[in-house]
DNA sequence: ATAGATTATGCTCAATTTGAGTATAAATAA
DNA sequence: TTATTTATACTCAAATTGAGCATAATCTAT
């Protein structure tokens, strides 16, 4: 609008990438790629292409189809990224990351398994993993040199006391891109010492970093922050959406369903009044059927699609307890 | 990615809109152009460049103070639309269009009033207005169309229930986005026969409409798409964060910080409970001073800016009451 | 077969929160 | 001075929440 002259550059290239997330097997994972020699991994991903993909969701359909053959369930546009020097395709036209969530089943056909298959989220954010009480690197590591970037930073104080939880302020789960950008910002993660081999405060990075920034593994371009942005998303979302579902199987236990939001929140939740949150949600109805394991046979649930229903569409308000690592 | 040959079209031009909504007098509104004889009125915006413009938040705030000379507080991407036929700019490109959402301070400058100013957000969504109760348009004039066009569509049934809370489901004030887009669909709104005029379902449309859809007043573009998100994401936000204190100013009293909230949601509030709830939130401390009007003076408080406090960062976790019209 | 071990499920109980009022206080307008 | 208006305090019952204890139903190891 306005004075917009043309010899400005407004040609641009927009890339979709997509977290599929699913609970397997007592672990949150991800459609990760290989891509053969290179180290790190990826998303599925690849240009928007206007002429072919009328939405941005029917492009990241197909590139999801060709890349990892999965179909998705619930998919939910996640955010648009388009800092500079965040994401280095170094062809020269400027490239704008638009990241997506996706959610799967637990349990999927054997062969989606090929070429690069499932890898643990939490290995790339292994702070986030609350299910066991604190994680330990959070005081050894995280927060000693968080201290050291902030004594030559201290704008970011309180960003970082609100991000992590500290001085008196709680660890919120849904924090997880708002940490991220702070460990990137902090020069933490591996992605930002390769995005900025001479960037603005190499110098103080280089001083401040006595030791490797290894927290974590790395994604390649922008992956590992479009996961954050993923992981957060659904974190939050299953507190007033019943997303949850969209990671269940069919049929599950009440057991299975609790396992698989613990795993999301990445925190344990007391084990009865989980039970009694869910009955009363009335989004779940039992089928009749028992699953048999271990110990004393768990009723088989099924969720009840809200169709006539009356109640507010709510999540599951769980609120993790007041104590550090639950009744497990 | 994979199989992207070079003669696909990825050439595309992102436009950057931002809804600027502020609580004036009583009033929600959102900052409007005029484009001198065009009727339609628009939200400032214009394309994002990259070489000057190093994040999409800088490009905003340049054109925002360009067009409509604000200074923008909180600022936050809502989402980025890339539907073809949503968007005519008509030169040819393709146009990807990001909005965002700005609050300002009800109280600003003079000068900022020129050009256009600042217009009543409900009268672009009258249906959204709930603070007198359930606006009659609803029945008379909304359902009955919707009706008509779920006779030949009956696919949308389910969204349309839930969007306007129809068969036992409840009204969302939330869903303020996924309302608008039905309405669209439906062709109850004039964008879409703007957008349209030879489109795939023109013959129904002009079947089904007897009435010329007049819901709310048009903007440009897809601006009261924009407006719509904006709208939606901000009452959702409320409750979880608090970003209601950015669209009050310095001092307030608790009653105008009710009418803010209120006016954003477009429900009534119990006010005891509502001053209970803030009181007990910490958010907000008394200054001494207190506010001379009508009735007996009220106690002027303000924000408290949390940075040594122990609460979780909620919003207000208003909850709307179980009857309709509350007690004003 | 029996004693754990293991998991599921039922139930209690106090503390807190919530929805909805009633009552009182402090100002202005008539 | 009285009515009106708004603010603020307080009550009270219902519902929700956090935390456990208790019991049930199965499997595993002896």
């Amino acid at each position: 609008m306005s004075d917009t002259n043309t010899t400005d550059n407004t040609d641009i290239l927009i890339d979709i990438s997509t977290a599929i997330l699913r609970a397997h097997d007592g672990v949150l994972q991800f459609r990760a790629l290989d891509d053969g020699g290179k180290s790190a991994k990826r998303l599925p991903f690849g240009p928007f292409m206007p002429d072919r993909h009328r939405t941005m969701e029917i492009g990241l359909r197909q590139w999801v189809r060709e890349q990892v053959g999965v179909d998705l369930a619930h998919v939910e546009q996640l955010y648009t990224f388009a800092d500079q020097g965040r994401y280095k395709s170094g062809e020269g036209r400027h490239v704008v990351s638009v990241g997506y969530l996706a959610l799967a089943q637990g349990r999927m056909g054997p062969e989606d398994d090929a070429g690069g298959a499932w890898a643990n989220l939490y290995g790339y954010f292994p702070w986030e993993d609350w299910r066991d009480g604190r994680p330990d690197m959070l005081d050894k590591i995280i927060m000693p040199a968080l201290d050291k970037w902030l004594a030559q930073n201290d704008e970011a104080r309180a960003r970082v006391r609100l991000a992590f939880g500290r001085d008196g302020a709680q660890w919120d789960e849904e924090f997880v891109l708002e940490r991220y950008e702070l460990l990137y910002e902090a020069g933490l993660v591996e992605e930002a010492v390769r995005d900025a081999p001479h960037g603005r405060d190499t110098r103080a990075r280089q001083k401040q970093t006595p030791s490797p920034p290894t927290l974590g593994t790395a994604m390649q371009l922008d992956h590992r922050r479009i996961s954050a942005t993923a992981l957060g998303r659904l974190r939050s979302k299953l507190k007033y959406r019943p997303v949850i579902f969209d990671l269940m199987p069919d049929r599950f236990t009440l057991r299975a369903l609790q396992q698989t939001t613990e795993l999301v929140l990445g925190t344990a939740l007391h084990k009865q009044n989980f039970r009694r949150l869910v009955e009363k949600s009335g989004f779940v109805e039992a089928t009749g059927e028992t699953s048999r394991a271990r110990g004393r046979p768990a009723e088989l649930f099924r969720f009840r699609h809200g169709n006539r229903a009356d109640r507010p569409l709510a999540g599951l308000r769980v609120s993790g307890g007041r104590k550090s690592s639950g009744s497990k």
